[in-house]
DNA sequence: GGCTGTTAACCGTCCAGACGGTATAGTTTT
DNA sequence: AAAACTATACCGTCTGGACGGTTAACAGCC
């Protein structure tokens, strides 16, 4: 990777991490060069404003998002998979989707929700297709936002771990 | 209504509004108070700092919740009328709920935090009580907090009007 | 019924600091 | 040497909050 996409990275990481970890008035953009080791110039250098920053967020996500859709569409337990993969939330798929929630909740930023939305549609049809039943891959998509909501707000515990475990239990004793 | 507690309500409503409608920033003291029709001064005297602020929206929702609670546990369709409730998302608690959820999303406001959480048990407890099955409340909540999350987000058409139909459709045949 | 003192409610102005963004000069890479 | 990148200094605006008034209702007292 060239020096400045790694750059470029590093701002994004560190864009949010404090967005998630310390919420969006933390994401400045002094504080988010600092965290990245950049000067505020050479930040303002890479993202011409703090919505190019939040847009940067956005490409990344839709291109997470397609390889997600990609991977899950073609499972038979994609439904596990991805529920388990909400509550994990440890990837950096789910630090964007976090960051960009958290950042959508602002009237400006809209291009948080355009991505969030369109991320939205995605996983829709690959759960659809993985599960054959639209009205359960959209209470899926629910449960995990919800999911995500929580594990927001709350510290550790705010979603037990074995809560998965009894959702899933619950929603593949569904009739199919 | 004494004319302080008036005014008092008055301020929450408009920062609630301002919240709701264009974010945590736009409910900066300046607007909510030419929204509520108060000088600056005058929100000041009532409530003594921003987190005051959010302070009285969290006792809000700890009021409404007690009613919430005790109006949901008894009855047999209580899983019904939460979901249609949070999809409609248009009675002053729902409100509430909506810019407590907003706020809590930064690092400030612990407040609205705790009371989110608090509630959250509340509403677990009502809920495993008029369902008989504490998973089943678990995941109704995780499912009315996504579609609160998504209503937030998106526009008008962010979850389909018949989505709670299909919802319900598919919980109500799980086995019991 | 007037006079006085008290208090709740409210107003408008001011300020220090934080923030997003610009300008520009300097440095490294190719 | 050009291009890519980085750092510093600075600017205008906005925000939370402090503060010193003002107004009106009310209570006690003579």
């Amino acid at each position: 990777m060239a020096k400045g996409e790694q750059t470029r990275s590093r701002l994004l990481d560190a864009f949010e991490e404090l967005v998630i970890e310390h919420g969006e008035r933390a994401g400045t953009l002094a504080a988010t060069a600092e965290h990245a080791g950049v000067s505020k110039g050479g930040l303002l250098y890479h993202f011409g404003s703090k919505d190019a920053l939040v847009q940067g967020l956005a490409e990344r996500l839709e291109v997470f998002g397609e390889a997600e859709q990609r991977r899950l569409s073609s499972r038979p337990d994609a439904l596990e998979v991805f529920l388990r993969e909400s509550v994990a939330a440890d990837r950096p798929f789910d630090r964007t989707y976090l960051a960009l929630l958290k950042l959508g909740q602002l009237d400006e930023h809209q291009a948080a929700r355009d991505a969030l939305v369109l991320l939205d549609d995605y996983f829709l049809a690959a759960l659809t297709d993985a599960l054959g039943d639209a009205d359960l891959a959209f209470l899926a998509l629910r449960v995990s936002d919800g999911i995500y909501v929580r594990t927001a707000l709350g510290g550790s515990d705010a979603v037990p771990a074995d809560a998965v475990d009894r959702i899933l239990a619950l929603l593949t004793s569904l009739p199919r």
